[in-house]
DNA sequence: CTAAAATCCTGGTGGC
DNA sequence: TGCCACCAGGATTTTA
């Protein structure tokens, strides 16, 4: 469910109340969450205080006291959260942080998909990832450098974490409705108008979900949920084009389902 | 370089 | 109501 929005909205209530707080103890239920990671996170974490609470891209950064960094990614199905140590166990709780002042950082998964990193090298887990779309540094020159070296469907770009950092399945369907682009367009064929409404539309459709505060992660994903007033073509097969009427079609591009209006987008 | 397919997992949804 | 195939917002690795 996270994308960059939501990871947003997680870190920054997390930097609410982790900011000083000193790990004590790591219990992985689930041992390759953990595996991954550069530095063994259950035999290492504990000792270590916490500065600071970030995002890169679809991961929560925590930077810690002395330099290291420990770098959480929810992939599908993952949520971070903190409560009480004492509060009822959480079945799909996989791995356990707990904290120096009763406290415990949880990391609830049930699909298993997420991964917890600990470095001293942060570069070493992201070093990887494109341009962060909202930061001052993503230009709209250079958006439209890198789109026209690029022949592959524009949908499947989006969603590379090479080319931008933060936009998943969701968001990507959103920026190209906005930006009126059908999702099978190659990259390299985009005019410059199109270029610059889509660079528009990215950073347009990621600010509203964070000003939303992260709309995915409001109660139901599925109908009746944030989708009813949030998104306007993820997930709405067959429903109206809220500009023109047509029914929203769905296609699978590169496994991954697609959502887009067949009249608008072009 | 581009892209497809398989893979890691489980729970919810919708069709029958 | 019950069963079951299918679907899922991610990303890597392998294969073509």
């Amino acid at each position: 469910m996270p994308e960059l929005p939501e990871v947003e909205t997680i870190a920054r209530g997390l930097r609410a109340v982790l900011p000083g707080r000193r790990f004590t103890r790591v219990t992985a239920t689930w041992r390759p969450m953990v595996e991954r990671s550069p530095l063994d996170v259950v035999q290492q974490l504990p000792g270590r205080r916490i500065e600071e609470v970030g995002r890169r891209g679809k991961y929560v950064v925590i930077a810690l006291v002395d330099g290291a960094i420990l770098l959480v990614h929810l992939k599908m199905s993952g949520r971070l959260y903190v409560g009480a140590a004492d509060e009822p166990p959480d079945p799909y709780c996989r791995v356990t942080f707990d904290l120096d002042d009763g406290g415990q950082l949880r990391f609830r998964d049930p699909r298993k998909f997420g991964r917890v990193y600990l470095t001293p090298d942060v570069e070493s887990v992201v070093g990887n990832l494109g341009p962060e779309p909202l930061d001052g540094g993503f230009t709209e020159t250079d958006f439209l450098t890198r789109l026209s070296q690029r022949r592959g469907w524009i949908k499947s770009l989006l969603l590379d974490q090479t080319f931008i950092a933060g936009v998943g399945n969701i968001y990507a369907d959103e920026a190209l409705f906005a930006a009126r682009i059908h999702p099978l367009r190659r990259a390299d064929a985009l005019g410059e108008e199109q270029g610059r409404r889509l660079y528009a539309a990215v950073r347009c459709v990621l600010e509203r979900g964070i000003r939303l505060n992260g709309a995915s992660l409001r109660d139901g994903m599925y109908r009746g949920g944030s989708f009813q007033t949030s998104f306007c073509v993820y997930s709405r097969t067959g429903e109206p084009c809220p500009v023109c009427g047509t029914a929203i079609e769905r296609a699978r591009i590169g496994q991954r389902s697609a959502h887009y209006c067949p009249v608008c987008q072009r």
